[in-house]
DNA sequence: ATATAATTTCGATAGTTGTCGAATTAAAGA
DNA sequence: TCTTTAATTCGACAACTATCGAAATTATAT
């Protein structure tokens, strides 16, 4: 019988609710969590090619949805900390903040074991 | 250096966004993140003293919300399959839907490593 | 049966948000 | 300098949502 190891909602303490939430509310929605996948897709090629260059225009495409709204997606995206972005010229790169993808791994990462 | 497996993303694909989008929007909000781990650390309890059994009415004194407002909440949590709630007499009980959890620790525990 | 207690449903409301088009800014090229 | 391209800001609007109080429902106990 499997069973859980509680503990770890423990860790939530470690970040607070409202901050978890935050972040979890920022990849609720569909287009943002496109969004998201995408950019970590793009950059996993990017370290394959050994340029980790991610542009948000090739990005736009993939989605159905204009320019302001993909302006508007990315800056949740950053207020909560889940993606840096920089400019580079004329264009906008992003790439995925290790740190909170670490953070969020340590809560959410419920391990089961047997019992 | 710590460089990340990005392959678990594409796990992303066995189940679709927006379903995943909608677990983590049920969970995006404070009070509900809060009713959701309050179920879990409940349930552990009941784990450790052999009887699970999980009563909202407890739940409710934690938060500072009414009545009607949790039971709003949690329609959502179990619509998002998140949590299994079954009328027991006079009170409602509720526990963590493993399935669904098991699913989101696949999906989101972005293994690291070394290289 | 009636009273009490737990939960749900309903209706309303205030606040939030995803999206767009138009206008603006920033940068690159001609 | 003028033009084109990428991105942002602004204003607006429709859709959604968290919350509540009041009323209804369900089950227990007296």
């Amino acid at each position: 019988m499997t069973v859980v190891n509680f503990d770890n909602y423990r860790n939530v303490k470690l970040m607070d609710t409202k901050r978890l939430a935050k972040i979890l509310k920022a990849l609720s929605h569909p287009n943002r969590l496109e969004l998201y996948m995408e950019i970590a897709r793009k950059q996993e090629a990017g370290f394959r090619a050994e340029e980790e260059e991610c542009y948000i225009a090739d990005i736009m495409s993939c989605l159905s949805i204009g320019a302001p709204t993909v302006s508007h997606h990315l800056k949740e995206l950053a207020n909560a900390e889940l993606i840096i972005t920089e400019r580079k010229g004329k264009y906008l790169v992003a790439r995925i903040n290790e740190e909170t993808r670490r953070e969020i791994e340590q809560i959410l990462s419920l391990k089961s074991g047997d019992r």
